[in-house]
RNA sequence: GGCGGGAUGCUGGAGAUUGGUUUAACAGGCUUGUCUUGAAAACAAGUGUACCAGAAAUGGUACCGUAGGUUCGAAUCCUACUCCCGCCGCCA
């Protein structure tokens, strides 16, 4: 959600924002709306202004004739108060509802663009390898080894599962250690407080992956995203597709004091993704799936220091990409390819050479102060001593199946095992598989 | 799934028995000031959030789990829901 007194006093700036993601808004009736709701708000005020007075005065009256007025007069009150009432809560419902139509703006320095083909290509990081044969796809060494099994998934759960099997499986963990490891290390339990000098020390979180929908929608991830969420009927529950959404609603209707932030979680959990929209693309394989694991990070942080946040997150996703010496590149997310809650989106696509091209593995996004203001998340400021909305940061550690994909096609050996990366062994105890 | 208890401000904890200056007694915490070489102690003062109007000072309104209802007026009465804590059943 944005600021109401930014649309206000800045409609262009937000029109002009909305046209950038290529999301269509009715500005004029936002504003209408938004006059109404408050006349309507200072007429209801006033008039229980004056029954506020009024009825104070009723105990202190003494004769009953006088009385029996004032009470009859505040009757007649009552009937226009409930008139007004009907119409600010029709004023208010739809105010709320255009408002959260709005998406957060791009930042000023996210690239201009229609759709994904619009993404930026900033740099690319690592040698491809070499192979003195024709390097295969990672379904078709995974077959052999036994590593990924799309078919017996199909027969117990449909399409778009996967079961992880024997040293896949064990991959898993590995990544999932060399993760928490890397970025929690400098994690200290007790207090929790951020290292000095922007050390990572990611507070470790397995968090819930059910979400009430109220949170769900707090997020932002509900309003052009509904086809995408599963959803628990009869429990009135949804599945998260990132434990984002559960990391990021943990913190709800709180205020932090400042010397928390930039408060860090690394977080694990499966995540549940319908794959509504991608009938027919992917449908091979483990690449896009319903269910998979995926460690996340995620921070609340002080507004002035997002953006700085955002790149402390991409530095760490490259970290985690380089350890495993995998060739990728860096992309910058263009203004129409930005979800509703980012403000400013990279994404890391891992080299796989089996289908010799790019694909996302990773992707952090700076929501700025849109999820916050949603979820009311605050931190007092120091200076001001006013509760400020803070700014969340959000991005990838590993997702599982995508990251395997990659280490499959990038390790694979002439014989058709599988060397296991070097960071990795230590936690697989073997050195290559098959 | 069955039965019982509860939900109040930053925290603890009154308010239940008579609905009416209760944003809320009392205590703790925190902030500031006095005293002190410094600290502690003591003393004094202050201590929510959101929205609306306003340049500001300020004024108004709402909020005692949530949503409704009764009433001129509700933390206090009524209804539904949510969450928490016990006991039983089931269970990784």
């Amino acid at each position: 959600m944005l600021d109401i007194k930014l649309i206000r006093q800045n409609p262009q700036k937000v029109q002009e924002g909305c046209e950038k993601k290529q999301v269509k808004i009715n500005l004029g009736r936002l504003l209408w709306v938004d006059k109404k709701r408050r006349q309507t708000i200072q007429a209801l005020e006033d008039m229980k202004s004056q029954k506020n007075k009024t009825t104070s005065q009723i105990p202190k009256i003494e004769e009953e004739g006088e009385k029996e007025k004032l009470i009859l007069k505040m009757r007649e009150l009552d009937k226009n108060s409930d008139r007004l009432n009907g119409n600010l809560k029709q004023l208010q419902e739809e105010f709320n509802d255009l408002m959260r139509q709005i998406p957060n703006l791009p930042l000023e320095n996210v690239p201009v663009g229609k759709n994904e083909k619009e993404n930026v290509v900033l740099r690319e990081i690592g040698e491809k390898p070499e192979f003195n044969f024709t390097p295969k796809d990672y379904l078709e060494i995974s077959e052999k080894l036994d590593l990924i099994d799309v078919k017996r998934a199909a027969k117990v759960s449909g399409s778009r599962f996967g079961y992880l099997k024997g040293g896949a499986a064990l991959i898993e963990f590995a990544l999932i250690n060399l993760a928490f490891e890397t970025l929690s290390k400098d994690y200290n339990p007790p207090t929790a407080l951020p290292a000095e000098g922007g050390a990572p020390n990611f507070i470790p979180v397995i968090p819930p992956v059910m979400l009430k929908p109220e949170l769900m929608e707090g997020m932002g991830y509900v309003e052009r995203g509904r086809e995408e969420i599963y959803y628990l009927k009869k429990d009135k529950l949804y599945l998260v597709g990132t434990s984002e959404q559960s990391i990021g609603a943990m913190h709800a209707d709180e205020i932090f004091e400042e010397k928390v932030l930039p408060k860090r979680y690394l977080g694990f959990s499966t995540c549940f993704r319908r794959e509504a929209g991608a009938y027919g693309r992917d449908t091979k394989g483990i690449l896009r799936v319903h269910q998979f694991d995926k460690a996340e990070m995620f921070s609340f942080c002080r507004p002035e220091k997002s953006q700085e946040e955002h790149q402390f997150f991409l530095k760490m996703e490259e970290k985690l990409m380089k350890a495993l010496k995998i060739p990728y590149r860096v992309v910058q997310i263009c203004s129409g390819d930005l979800g509703d809650p980012a403000a400013a989106k990279y994404d890391i696509e891992a080299w796989l050479p089996g289908q010799n091209q790019y694909r996302e593995t990773h992707s952090t996004s700076n929501c700025t102060d849109y999820q916050a203001r949603r979820l009311n998340i605050r931190y007092r400021d120091s200076k001001t001593e006013k509760p400020e909305f803070v700014h969340t940061v959000n991005g990838t550690a590993y997702a599982i199946g995508r990251t395997l994909i990659a280490i499959i096609e990038n390790y694979q050996q002439k014989d058709g095992s599988i060397k296991v990366p070097n960071v990795l062994q230590k936690y697989t105890r073997f050195k290559k598989i098959g």
